[in-house]
DNA sequence: TACCAAAATGAACCAGACTCATTTAAAATG
DNA sequence: CATTTTAAATGAGTCTGGTTCATTTTGGTA
């Protein structure tokens, strides 16, 4: 039966997003499936195993769920924001399911595929801009989805230790660092623009700065 | 005996780096340590808590070297690429220790105390910068604190993963989005510069966007 | 040297992951 | 249908390794 694996997996994922992974007991996991601990054997090789199950269900459904929530015909910046946003709040309405991505790493590789599956959503994002002409040509994807990432699992791990909820100014300032748009000359200027006022120098610093570069570049 | 404790988070850093923290036996961590099993409990607690202690020490001794690895006397965007060398180069040279702290997490808040005062290095750089002048008043700190420590640690395990030797275009390219220098105008234009040429049309839509800001802008 | 408290020891204990001989259910055969 | 064959499920028992604690050793003091 098929169906006796995913329920295996629903009570591994519940037991583990609750206890976590040493405090959970296969024991525990077996019952709340309404099998015998020597079931849960037969379809993962041991508790790792499981987890590494667990994990790469949760990646892949959110693959399919970041698809969905990209508007396939709007600019790239508006389909970052989305995959920011759907992004974040997954991390937080998940967190301890993300966690457990980290109990997961060092051994299966499976897992890791699905993750990697899942930050080429991003690539193609961006790859689609370049291709559009609105992105420079040379742009580095790949730094670019460690800044994407990294930034929003880091800011995730603060506003839940700050029992804060979901914050789409964190979109949006990291959108404003990372993509150029007519109305985000610079990062950090357009942070300082929300704080409060626009601050002149800053801007003027930046037009010089634009000024001198296209008169020394030759082309 | 105060060497005793030291030597027995010696022998644990060791071996939780070798073997993992499941992987790892007290009773292998006792031996290297050539002490008795049991005496490893008179120190700590239990497996949990001396992981604790190996992390803790890790981040501790992290801050102190980030503190001299920063020139005091130079500019904030100087300071920051000088933290974001350090930290890079320890994330790869230790990789192992670090993935640890992801174990100790839950548990212990003592280590956790440790992490938050390595990033507070990073806080107090910005709040210099602000205070000289060379950053807007109402800069993010925070959130971009989650940028710099986020960015690197995904690019850590990107490099990891490709068996990469250390990159410091990684830093540079991230000071570029966060830093406006008079160089670096814009993330995304300096990362197509140094990719190939500078695209002239970006430039040109930076500048636009910025004369219109100065234009809307009432002060 | 005798005494004491603190430090150290490692055999024994025990929780919990994992195995496997046995049972039960399902499918194939005639 | 009855019978054989094959697969799936069971849970009592094994085994590994973290943790405890009665006993021994150490180092200082009277």
């Amino acid at each position: 039966m098929e169906a006796k694996e995913s329920s295996i997996l629903d009570a591994a994922e519940k037991i583990f997003a609750e206890a976590g992974f040493d405090g959970a007991k296969v024991s525990d996991i077996a019952r709340a499936a309404s099998v015998a601990e020597g079931t849960v054997y037969l379809y993962y090789k041991n508790k790792q195993d499981l987890l590494a199950g667990v994990v790469g269900r949760f990646w892949t459904q959110l693959t399919l769920g970041a698809e969905e929530a990209i508007a396939p015909d709007t600019t790239t910046a508006m389909q970052l924001e989305q995959l920011g946003r759907y992004h974040l709040q997954s991390l937080l309405n998940q967190f301890e399911v993300v966690s457990l991505t980290y109990r997961a790493r060092p051994q299966q590789e499976q897992d890791l595929d699905q993750v990697r599956e899942y930050v080429r959503v991003f690539d193609r994002i961006m790859q689609r801009g370049v291709d559009r002409g609105e992105l420079p040509e040379h742009i580095p994807i790949v730094q670019l989805r460690d800044v994407f990432f990294g930034t929003l699992e880091f800011s995730a791990r603060t506003l839940k230790l700050r029992e804060r909820p979901y914050d789409h100014s964190v979109v949006t300032n990291l959108l404003s660092i990372m993509v150029t748009s007519p109305d985000t000359p610079s990062g950090m200027i357009q942070g300082a623009i929300q704080g409060k006022e626009p601050s002149n120098r800053e801007l003027m610093n930046a037009l010089k700065a634009i000024q001198k570069q296209l008169k020394t570049s030759g082309n």
